[in-house]
DNA sequence: CGGTGTTGTGTCGGTACCGACATAACGTTT
DNA sequence: AAACGTTATGTCGGTACCGACACAACACCG
């Protein structure tokens, strides 16, 4: 993860680890579906009852069915209750249920990535603006990005898995994709894990460009510290806030 | 279960429009820096004082002075405070608050960005699986994605905003590109708005995938529905989530 | 027909949080 | 020296939330 320390924060006290994260939620009728909801729904699949859920999360029972009340008021019907029968009944997840807890995790699942993927973020102006999307002149040249309306000193912040490497030999040209940033340049390092590498490309730029790709791509491309490539990413990937 | 309360919702149950959301957090020591924390920041830049800042937002002036020293605590000084003078002092944001805005800012962009955008995602069943990197057969055939341990079947969910387009005539077969996910198939749809323009196309499986490209992009490309293209998405930006 | 363990519903007391208020310290300006 | 409006600190009362508890309804099973 990207840790800050960049751009010359006057750091001298404590410097605290600021760490990235985030809560997701889901709205439906004013009420929010959050992180407790979603482990209630999970308690209730496991205990097969909303009496052992409860007990199971160390929640009072009351609360957590006053709670499920209100989710379904807002969700629909999220459960399955039967009281009386052999041990007294239980509660199911509906289908619907687990459609909104696979729903909750698709999207904590891609916030994470986007959270805890590392970033590089250069500093930049705004020189021309059509609709949403903006040229900025950075240090490593033009490029486009989102842009919210009115500002022109802006951080541009590009993705590391947004990042497309190319070997510079071969590429094609620049008209025949849809990636409309592409920069040459040479890789300064190339980290490979087990199955991702992460290789930062010099292009002109102050922080290098940081690329999340593949190690087989890693291996296929033949990356290594000195050679030239070609880094390309699309603009709608590509994001610039305000800096001031 | 019961659903049974009238008012014709037995349908409109289903449609509960629920609305994907977040919040961002910046966590340090124990202490979580959030949506309200920037908010009182920037009223103190605003307004110039921690009184007035308190006022506008309409909070507590004791509690406001209680949470900044809590933040500062854990983020370091933020705020350049002076009691006495001309008017009685005041307070000025120190550079590291501005930082943390801007960080906070930058992190809250970048998930908006991933809540927001289209995207399609694919029923499918891990087939392989090397580290993080499972191949998963789906609908339009394999592809390759992040996803966590222990799951086979999984939903493939590709952002819009990762899709680059190709045209299918004069793309390389096997360029020598990080891409790995690469699928021939039809424009299907293409919506070109002001400054962007979302396209889907027909790779086989039942969701086409949508790709959201640049007005300009989709301009240059000569995208119409019909016409054959490359979609190529990069597996470090695609995830795979459990199923069941 | 009673036993069982759950759902469904309400009430009560404790606690944590928050706004309102009071007060001291402070330093520049008049 | 007095005035002023801010920072800095503490206390008090209200409120919202939460857990604990009580109790009725239920339906299947032995």
């Amino acid at each position: 993860m990207d840790d800050g320390s960049k751009s010359g924060d006057a750091g001298a006290a404590d410097s605290a680890p600021v760490a990235p994260a985030f809560e997701t939620e889901l709205h439906a009728e004013g009420v929010t579906f959050g992180a407790e909801d979603a482990a209630l729904l999970r308690a209730i699949d496991d205990a097969g009852s909303l009496n052992a859920a409860a007990d199971d999360l160390g929640r009072s029972y009351s609360r957590a069915h006053k709670r499920l009340s209100q989710l379904e008021g807002a969700f629909g019907s999220l459960v399955a209750s039967q009281r009386g029968g052999t041990g007294g009944g239980g509660s199911t997840l509906t289908e619907r249920a687990r459609a909104l807890l696979a729903r909750f995790e698709r999207l904590r699942s891609g916030l994470t990535g986007v959270a805890e993927v590392a970033e590089t973020v250069l500093p930049g102006e705004v020189v021309d603006r059509t609709g949403e999307i903006a040229t900025v002149e950075t240090g490593a040249g033009r490029l486009r990005a989102l842009a919210p309306p009115d500002c022109t000193a802006v951080f541009v912040t590009i993705r590391a898995d947004t990042v497309t490497l190319q070997d510079a030999d071969g590429a094609p040209p620049a008209a025949e994709t849809s990636a409309r940033n592409r920069f040459r340049g040479t890789v300064r390092t190339a980290e490979r894990g087990e199955s991702v590498a992460t290789v930062t490309v010099d292009v002109g730029a102050d922080p290098p460009l940081v690329a999340l790709i593949t190690a087989r791509s890693s291996d296929l491309l033949g990356l290594e510290p000195g050679m030239a490539v070609v880094a390309s990413f699309k603009t709608t990937a590509t994001r610039a806030t305000p800096r001031a």
